[in-house]
DNA sequence: TTGAAAGCGCTAACAG
DNA sequence: CTGTTAGCGCTTTCAA
């Protein structure tokens, strides 16, 4: 099956090279040690025998796995994470690093021991990742090598860490409405069980204010799509003329749930109210009729941000870097929010 | 930040023995080759050091990485596809490996790159695995140390691969909706474009026919929530006697937009029709009223599978299994399937 | 500009 | 039963 793999001795035999040569043209460091014609005989002596060199030798010697660890609170069953792990992957692999992942499989699981499982196998630098944004106490472990997190942050605030501005985006979400017309907001949903909750609403609250417009009516609750049928029914039973203009839903899934209650009660999205989401969740927020208008959770670049903070650090890089870094959340406009139109009564 | 690690070096000089018979103690190959006390010396002096054996050095010596690799077509997005990976990292972890993952990200991305680009790694086996049931043809570097396809299978069907048994789940389906009494069974959803609709539909006519019952009648079209809706409403829009017993659905996003329907038009489900699902996708099969009935896809079994057969042969255990595993996909009753009331006309 | 030599930390064969 | 030895394939100093 697997025939033995040519090294770099094999290679420098071919070149008529030696060993070291053909590692610094492999390393590119190679120029102004290693004559240009001579370079280009073990470049191809390399390409003919097909050798790539061996990353556990090379780990070995230098002492670097080239590898980076990510552990995740619940990477496997996440519509989310998936998007901050390619990010993470595909920025660590534009340098030469592989991830490795660890998934502690539950939300609340104690990632220590994923750690250790990954430092034990000598990661270079590592990321610890939660699925919802978070305040987690960093693990010790974290702190032995180059390490961050993504998408939680230091109950200290004194541990780097990548997070979406969720304030600006709350505001940003609360300028689309009000931009369109809207006076009346109300918010729906989104307990302040987790940090972003409270953080969008100050996000509107401000904007609101800086309007002068007079603050949110807040329909507080959980997260679900039931949750957001019960908050619309609270709002729409009373008279029309106390209807708000727009309703700012805690996440996307929130919001699916208004869309059901004004689809079923002959309410139209958005004809006699506006709805915003949050999240930018896949297969939802692009899937309903009306698409949902919504804030794009930046996963994506936080996993990029993260990897390449980390890598930076580990290869001893400046890293002048403020300790918590914010991103911003997009607006994504869909069909579910529209100028305001003078309601018929 | 990371003080230099012990080496067994230095757990041999705490403990009076040599490096040899750290390295046995550490690896278990101790018995009879070190004197049960130095064992528990050794033992106890890499316990006070905290010492972990360096798998990169090991992996030198003995030409094994202890990972191995994953490549998959679009893990990230994937609301299956991290069962898989969960089930695979666990198994591999449990033998002591690591798993490393390479996602292509796009459904008909071309895997070689990232099986090369793994292989340069020198993950000591690779698992092809793909999102939906496919069919594949095997890319050349699986070939060259051990390898498995898992959901997919090869086109040549002469390289091992992990599979559900579709035919099986169809005609368990069928037989649970036949059980209850059905006896008019329609299909809705699921073309032929992905190879687990006419096997899921192959084992529903067969149920059928065993069963002395005349075909089901086939409403084939996509796999999304609006072909179930579509679907349903050609159906339910002829008279009530022409009303099929039971909904057959290809998967739960098209019982999803069955039922949708059905709650639309005051039709009750399981009380005129039953609906049954196929995957049992998690916040979907679970989450509707009434929750549905569906067969589960056994990902977390075939990650897990995969995974030992590819460790059992590069362990060298004997490999007299047949190239094509099939796996069961087991039936999650809910509430969506009831036995047979007369109906009303 | 080149090549020889010294390990990185570990394992496995072999001699004591 | 124990300890010594010889590398695994690579990088990086250092002397030529």
């Amino acid at each position: 099956m697997s025939q033995r793999r040519p090294t770099a001795q094999d290679v420098a035999k071919r070149a008529g090279a030696s060993r070291s040569a053909v590692s610094m043209v492999m390393n590119g460091n190679a120029d102004g040690n290693v004559a240009p014609d001579m370079q280009e005989r073990i470049r191809s002596a390399a390409a003919e025998l097909e050798y790539t060199p061996n990353p556990i030798a090379s780990g070995l010697r230098r002492q670097r796995s080239q590898m980076i660890g990510i552990v995740t609170d619940e990477a496997a069953s996440s519509p989310f994470a998936g998007r901050m792990l390619a990010g993470a992957s595909k920025a660590a692999s534009e340098r030469g690093y592989l991830t490795v992942i660890a998934d502690a499989g539950a939300p609340n699981a104690d990632p220590s021991s994923f750690i250790d499982e990954l430092r034990r196998r000598r990661v270079d630098g590592l990321l610890l990742a939660t699925q919802r944004l978070r305040t987690v106490d960093v693990p010790d472990g974290l702190r032995l090598q180059p390490g961050i997190l993504a998408n939680c942050r230091d109950r200290l605030d004194s541990f780097p860490s990548i997070i979406p501005d969720e304030i600006r985006g709350g505001r940003e979400a609360a300028e689309h409405l009000i931009g369109l017309g809207h006076r009346r907001i109300a918010w729906v949903g989104g307990d302040d069980d987790v940090d972003a909750a409270p953080a969008r609403i100050a996000g509107l609250q401000a904007a609101l204010a800086s309007a002068g417009l007079p603050g949110a009516e807040l329909h507080a609750g959980e997260w679900d799509i039931s949750d957001g049928y019960r908050g619309a029914e609270r709002i729409f039973e009373r008279p029309t003329d106390q209807w708000p203009d727009a309703i700012f839903c805690a996440c996307d899934r929130v919001a699916v749930g208004v869309l059901l209650y004004a689809g079923a009660h002959g309410i139209s999205v958005p004809g006699d109210v506006s709805v915003m989401g949050y999240d930018d969740q896949r297969h939802l927020a692009d899937a309903t009729v009306p698409g949902i208008t919504t804030m794009s959770l930046p996963h994506e670049a936080m996993g990029r941000e993260a990897a390449r903070r980390v890598i930076d650090e580990l290869e001893g890089a400046p890293t002048d870097e403020a300790a918590t870094t914010l991103l911003q959340c997009p607006l994504v406009a869909r069909a579910s929010t529209a100028p305001r139109t003078s309601r018929a009564a």
